[in-house]
DNA sequence: AGGATTGTTGCATACGTTTTCATCGACGCT
DNA sequence: AGCGTCGATGAAAACGTATGCAACAATCCT
């Protein structure tokens, strides 16, 4: 019995009351018992369920959620858009995704695009947003949170893993199993995350009076990343552990050792990564690594959003939550190591 | 110069122009130089964007897709994602992403949810719908197209690979490799995907005289496929091929393979896949597979979607476009294959 | 019993845009 | 000069919903 289009007003006459009715019917308002059962049949008859739009212009919470994400190929990512979207689906709010390539001003570009769907606030996800748009989102009431990327100056609340001690653990890890000559194969260092794990990962090697690591940028790339090993292992004094920014760069590292140079991990070199994607558990990797927590970073990230749209004035947050370090088979265990 | 909400009106207020100027200045409506320009400066004073939503109640076009999609763990659908993603933006499209379990009245649920967003058309990305669902689609003249999944008696329009013919081509494969015993850990036989891969490689091996290979459904599942596999090679007769569903499980297949059984690949066994996803030619793996063209795949799939939005008269298609065999270091080669 | 309170209901307005319609001026033609 | 044509413009209606307001009924209290 569904036609195209039904409207409030259709039901209203259906079930022979007034358009208010309805809506209040709908929106959770008060209505006698009688009135929510004749409005209920009728709207079940018709097939009618209010137009989320038309909702959104009144009321001036359209409950989408804009998120905007530079790539997929990190498997990082598609995991914890996968929990975002069924967290928010769960309050109510939709995700309406947006892929910015990496070029700030494509990123500005498409979140101004964003901004006219008069989305209700906006994730990002391991991209950096121009001050100038930070402002524009402010001025407009737009709640920002950034997912797994912090920015300095920005003000906007962020949701990280605890990147700098993440960092220590592994450097503490690598020097317990009694390593020499560690390198590092970093997180773009230009990002907050990239910089911040390398942070730790040096003060600790400096504070237990170890040499400075060789190091490299990896670019969050798998290209890039193993070249960088290469160039390390090839190198007078090649490393006997190499710890990468990331798992995607990592799996990469130990591609490009193993197959293509004959390196054997963890024989000849201790491989450390950081996130814990899927794929580090998988038999042909079983990479060691620093674990970012995704479910609980998604529901920071969510009850952090949410919070700032409900209460506008609320301040902005800086989470940071702790991983543990899962230890498998790619780098060395030190003795008697939990 | 920005402040909280700027409408048309406040632009036609200091272009000293009608509101219904500034709308056809931004709808792409005539209008003189002379009015263009001075809309156009005011408009940049206030930081105006035409608000999408209210554009969308008047039009009846949101601009914006409806995807569905189950899960994202198969890396195949994050680049799916983000290439759909990308083509629909260029068009000045943008999506909306649902994630869906794999239970039918959740997806049925969860669109209907869509529907309310009055979304100009809907793309499933390997999920099933109702009948009952289809027609309410229909009936409210949103186009859907399904992406990577046919369904039979839907006369939905749907993009696919040329299932049928890959499987053939794996088996012609294999059969041209000398492999005697061919045994096959299908894609989920619920899925028409998985059933049509399967059919075109029985096929051919039986007009090829070979005896019906050992065959369990791997239900696109890790853990599933590599119970299969082990099952499969612990028969009084292990199998010297398998040909697996998709790239996803032949993962598995490979790691259990490999690193749990020690079994060598190609060793003792060839392994095929189908999708040939990122992972695929990585050098831990180096799978043989049948390529499923995910850009011309996407290119046919905003195609199809946009023409029947535009056209709703148009009837429904499906396209079946077809892949290569991606010879890789996973299964024996037959002598002289090009 | 009468007034105060509470809960329900319908009317009308508003949200920000597109689009029809009529008006108007300018222009070209005979 | 007069008439028809055409492009530009503003007024106003629509899209589908939420909500303030006033009217009203019912209940409660003393």
């Amino acid at each position: 019995m569904s036609d195209a289009k039904v409207t409030s007003l259709d039901v209203a006459r259906m079930a022979g009351v007034s358009q208010s009715a309805v809506s209040r019917v709908f929106s959770g308002a008060s209505a006698s018992k009688t009135t929510i059962a004749k409005v209920r049949a009728a709207a079940d008859r018709l097939g009618y369920r209010p137009n989320r739009l038309a909702r959104a212009m009144i009321t001036g919470k359209s409950r989408i959620i804009g998120l905007v994400v530079a790539y997929l190929d990190n498997q990082f990512y598609p995991l914890a858009i996968e929990r975002l979207s069924q967290a928010l689906q769960e309050r109510g709010y939709h995700i309406l995704l947006i892929m910015a390539g990496n070029s700030p001003e494509g990123i500005d570009a498409v979140m101004a695009d964003l901004m006219t769907y008069q989305v209700d606030g906006i994730i990002t996800a391991s991209v950096a947003i121009s001050s100038d748009l930070t402002e524009r989102c402010s001025a407009m009431g737009i709640p920002v949170v950034m997912f797994n990327r912090g920015q300095d100056g920005s003000g906007l609340s962020s949701i990280t893993s605890a990147n700098v001690e993440g960092g220590r653990k592994v450097a503490e890890f690598l020097l317990a199993g009694g390593h020499g000559r560690i390198a590092h194969v970093a997180g773009w260092q230009g990002s907050s995350t990239g910089r911040d794990r390398t942070q730790g990962f040096l003060a600790a090697l400096a504070e237990a009076g170890a040499s400075p690591p060789e190091m490299i940028d990896g670019m969050y790339d798998r290209a890039t990343a193993a070249e960088a090993a290469r160039r390390l292992m090839e190198g007078p004094q090649p490393p006997d552990a190499i710890f990468v920014g990331n798992d995607h760069m990592a799996l990469a590292v130990m591609d490009r050792l193993r197959h293509e140079m004959g390196v054997s991990v963890p024989g000849d070199v201790s491989i450390v990564g950081y996130d814990d994607v899927p794929m580090a558990a998988w038999p042909a990797y079983d990479l060691t690594t620093l674990r970012q927590p995704v479910n609980r970073m998604v529901e920071a990230t969510v009850d952090t959003l949410l919070a700032e749209i409900e209460d506008p004035a609320r301040g902005h947050e800086k989470v940071e939550i702790t991983g543990p370090l899962i230890i498998r088979g790619s780098a060395r265990v030190p003795r008697g190591w939990t």
